[in-house]
DNA sequence: CCTTGACTTAGAGTTAGCTATAACTGTTAG
DNA sequence: CTAACAGTTATAGCTAACTCTAAGTCAAGG
């Protein structure tokens, strides 16, 4: 499929109508497409995009710096250096997010084991 | 130290004491001693009990069901079963949750590979 | 032609989790 | 004695991220 309407968009990537209008309205979904009659239409590529931004969104990333993100992405190479560094140390976060989950699992871990 | 005021617990375990209070007034942290003047006095097993629901909190479960989970715990052994299948059920979020964060890792990794 | 249904917008409302304010109290140093 | 300080309560305010409502538009089926 080439074109999704804002339901079957909301479908497939698991986030409601109401969601994807207001990452739009936010910023974080630039140049969406309209029909002739102004409907949302949704291309492969917007797909891909909201993909992304879930990826950033559920390791923390906020909403805003996602928006920033987007808006040096959209001025390509000449702000590739700064993107960059974002996404290195957003990397750094994860990282560290995932050591201190891993820490935290032991903890439930040892709070199971006691039995207590 | 075997007391500590609000400030000394806060800057133990790196919560405001607004959010203790807060994390009290919830019923997060039920039976904090309070001295003559009725000021807190934080235990070590206060201390300790603040960790655990860091751990919770910090791996995704929200107050409400932290404090549910103190609420079982309060009950003692007759609600052993019901407790322990929280932080069974728990365990198995953080695992996926790590997982999930694994694959993001290896989405922003690809994203700066491809330098585009 | 008319209704149904999926969409549109602007803007209001909600929830979680703090965070701050105001007014006050008790302890301690000078 | 008094001023500063660290605490207290009740309550208001804030931010992020949705989530919903109201009123309207458009295309398709009967």
């Amino acid at each position: 499929m080439s074109l999704y309407t804002i339901s079957q968009a909301s479908a497939e990537v698991h986030l409601t109508p109401y969601t994807l209008r207001y990452y739009e309205k936010e910023g974080l979904l630039p140049g969406v497409k309209k029909d002739s009659a102004g409907r949302r239409n949704y291309h492969e590529d917007d797909i891909q995009r909201i993909g992304f931004i879930k990826c950033l969104k559920g390791t923390g990333m906020s909403l805003k710096q996602i928006k920033e993100y987007g808006s040096l992405y959209a001025q390509g190479k000449k702000k590739f250096e700064e993107r960059n560094a974002m996404l290195e140390s957003h990397r750094e976060k994860i990282l560290l997010e995932i050591k201190t989950q891993k820490k935290y699992l032991k903890m439930v871990e040892a709070k199971i084991e006691t039995k207590i």
